[in-house]
DNA sequence: ACCTGTGAAGATTTTCACAGCA
DNA sequence: TGCTGTGAAAATCTTCACAGGT
């Protein structure tokens, strides 16, 4: 079985807007979609805070680093109402984003693995403000079984089928080393887990309906490390292109471009 | 940089943009293939560490969560050559990736923000074993500055120019507050770092020339959180799908268990 | 007999471009 | 006039399926 990064369950075809009980269409968006719909909620959460009170999708899109359009139909998947000639108020579209995205209902989180990256995640304050709460922590090593960080005690791997159900636990994150992780994802899921954030250095293999995401910070540099090497390639072979090259950076050093996301 | 019209952000697409206008290829690899590459690097790694001599494309897309052709594809990028009829051999594949990923050359790192996140990745021990010392540390807190973290002293960030220039940066790494992520961003530009990793909560505007790739830890949470809500939706809707995933869950929950280790 | 490398088909995502409304 | 929402085109990525080695 296979696992692209994002292997929905939802590989169902589904494509007639069938309508949940509420009445709001649950049309399949993009994962792609998803990614950059949390990511306009936070830079709607900065319009707002700085007092906006409408954007335009080509404001949004540039702050956020992405072509007008695809702002637009991002927010067309899940139905959002703009007003032609003005904008998007903020205050409204972020509540919509936020219910969209499932945030209205808080997500407990147990965090597996508090070696140096975990003890940082599980100390990472952007989470529970915004609605995901650590709320259980776990380790193989004694040492550290008990120990409390944030006012959450450190319980050791084997309570974590009890503690996740006492916790309603409904994301876990692993942050251990690359062996362990099969073995705790495996008893994540078994605890009912469904969504599973991934630090380990290690490819989960999961039933189809569980979602994982991971980060690869191994992975994430040799990707740069990749580009610096073709960066070089290009400069070496191509006159031609180091002069095209040149000339746009010299014409980017006035207007910047925007990047964006990844993962 | 070249033709199109639009630098697109996200995974920044035209990675092998340096199509040479009159040259020679110079293949452009796929984003998305160059992260698989990384991935695939890992897996043989622990094929190498078994004593695996050879592997076909099956086994190998098997153990990295991907499907075969597209396995074979990727590796066609970079013109591998397996053996028909056999598969390919882990040691000179291995070689062979690493030298296409640009891992022959040492890639120095700097990392700038040791608050919570960055103490962590500072010592985070998979850096410097991938061949991606961090050489450079900054702070913009005097009582951090000094502090030496596996023997590498916090500088303060008005130092990040010269400290860059005497240690080869190649790479940079943002860990600090969403506000100041702009502005260091813009300072390692001007020190010609041209790949950069942010794991701020910013979105960064760079010339078109600069690399960045973005690892976002709330947007993971909220794209799990919308994959939660989405399946609620999904059960509450749809009962033969409730049917479906109870049994899923029955026939995985007497899968295997592995007792992990954690750091 | 088996497995790679790849053209071509298929699926998905991005972008264009414009109708339609405030 | 200005901007949204969206069908359709373009670009990109994935998968199939098979020719061609070993």
């Amino acid at each position: 079985m296979t696992l692209p990064p994002h292997a929905g369950p939802g590989s169902d075809p589904g494509i007639g807007g069938a309508v949940a009980p509420g009445g709001s269409p649950l049309r399949s968006v993009p994962e792609a979609s998803v990614v950059r719909l949390a990511l306009y909620l936070r830079v709607l959460g900065e319009l707002a805070e700085q007092g906006t009170e409408t954007v335009s999708s080509d404001e949004l899109a540039g702050a956020s680093g992405v072509n007008p359009a695809k702002l637009r139909k991002d927010l067309s998947y899940i139905g959002s109402y703009g007003i032609r000639g003005v904008g998007y108020e903020v205050a409204p579209l972020l509540r919509h984003l936020e219910h969209s995205l499932g945030l209205t209902q808080r997500q407990a989180v147990a965090l597996v693995g508090v070696g140096n990256l975990g003890h940082a995640l599980a100390g990472y304050a952007g989470f529970a403000g915004n609605g995901f709460p650590v709320v259980a922590l776990f380790d193989i090593d004694p040492d550290l079984v008990g120990v409390g960080i944030n006012g959450i005690l450190i319980d050791h791997v084997d309570e974590l089928r009890r503690v996740c159900a006492e916790r309603g636990v409904t994301i876990g994150m692993i942050a251990t080393p690359g062996q362990a992780a099969q073995g705790v994802c495996d008893q994540l899921v078994a605890c009912g887990v469904r969504c599973i954030l991934n630090f380990a250095p290690a490819v989960l293999q999961v039933p189809d309906d569980v979602d994982v995401r991971k980060v690869d910070l191994a992975v994430e540099l040799q990707v740069l490390a990749f580009h610096v090497a073709r960066r070089h390639l290009a400069a070496a072979e191509g006159p031609l292109n180091v002069v095209a090259q040149a000339a746009a950076a010299a014409i980017n050093g006035a207007g910047r471009r925007v990047t964006g996301g990844t993962s």
